[in-house]
DNA sequence: ACCGAATGCTCAGTTACGTCA
DNA sequence: GCTGACGTAACTGAGCATTCG
């Protein structure tokens, strides 16, 4: 019952639009909306189709008092409709996932800084010991030769870190267990193996783990700023 | 088979009206 | 009562597919 009054009114809404639309220009003179009831017919069958065939349109707009253009412009407006909201939903979606992203990045970035600026910590902690060896070493010749233990130790390693490989370097420590390893041993004694197991160790390790120059990932790291600059 | 006009549909963008705070 | 914002019915123009002579 009501449902009829409503549809009654819809088609009386529609007469009176159909009456009194056009005038000078073409232009709309007294646009009505649509009834609850023709709304809720129209939003039914969208859901169901988002396009109409032509033969339901006409069917549709004779069950709803509607001219079938009106129908088949109602439709269209509502998919215009869908689409922005759909737009707008997937907006919000990449925001949140791009947000989440960006903070993502901002950690890692601060891990890699702060793992950059231990591993410079380190690599001067190794530099300023080599310096010592050379120091230490000097002083060796100048007292005869005898010399001090960790000067030459440290001078020995530098020397043939700078000729040999990597794999080369690790063989030395082991052979050091045969007879010039024992005059090591004893010369190694009081510092050298403080100095081996407190810093060579790290950094041939290091240099093992990434088999790469710990000052080349500084610089590769800090200057390939291309994709830094995507998100920054 | 090919061509061009007519027709009908969709879409993006715009206009204009009705409603509401 | 006036006004601006907003929602929406309707329009416009362009592009595309189909039909028909």
């Amino acid at each position: 019952m009501e449902e009829k009054e409503n549809i009654h009114q819809g088609v009386e809404a529609s007469m009176s639009f159909l009456e009194t639309s056009r005038k000078k220009n073409n232009k709309v003179e007294n646009k009505r909306r649509f009834s609850d009831e023709q709304i809720r017919s129209l939003e039914c069958i969208f859901e169901s189709e988002s396009k109409l065939e032509p033969r339901k349109k006409m069917q549709l707009a004779r069950d709803l008092g509607l001219q079938p253009r009106q129908v088949a412009i109602w439709f269209q407006n509502r998919r215009a409709r869908w689409k922005s909201k759909r737009i707008e939903q997937e907006y919000r979606k990449l925001k949140v996932e791009y947000d989440n992203l960006a903070s993502m990045f901002q950690s890692l970035k601060e891990e890699k800084e702060s793992l950059q600026s231990e591993v410079q910590k380190l690599s001067y902690m190794v530099e300023t010991s080599h310096d010592g060896g050379r120091e230490a070493k000097e002083n060796s010749t100048e007292d005869g030769g005898s010399g001090n233990a960790y000067g030459n130790c440290m001078a020995e390693t530098k020397e043939r870190f700078s000729n040999e490989g990597l794999e080369d370097r690790m063989v030395i420590y082991s052979d050091d267990q045969n007879e010039r390893g024992l005059t090591r041993t004893e010369k190694v004694d009081d510092r050298g193996n403080e100095l081996l197991r407190n810093e060579e160790i790290p950094l041939t390790a290091l240099e093992k783990w990434y088999n790469v120059d710990p000052s080349v990932i500084l610089d590769q790291t800090c200057s390939s700023s291309q994709w830094l600059d995507f998100w920054t």
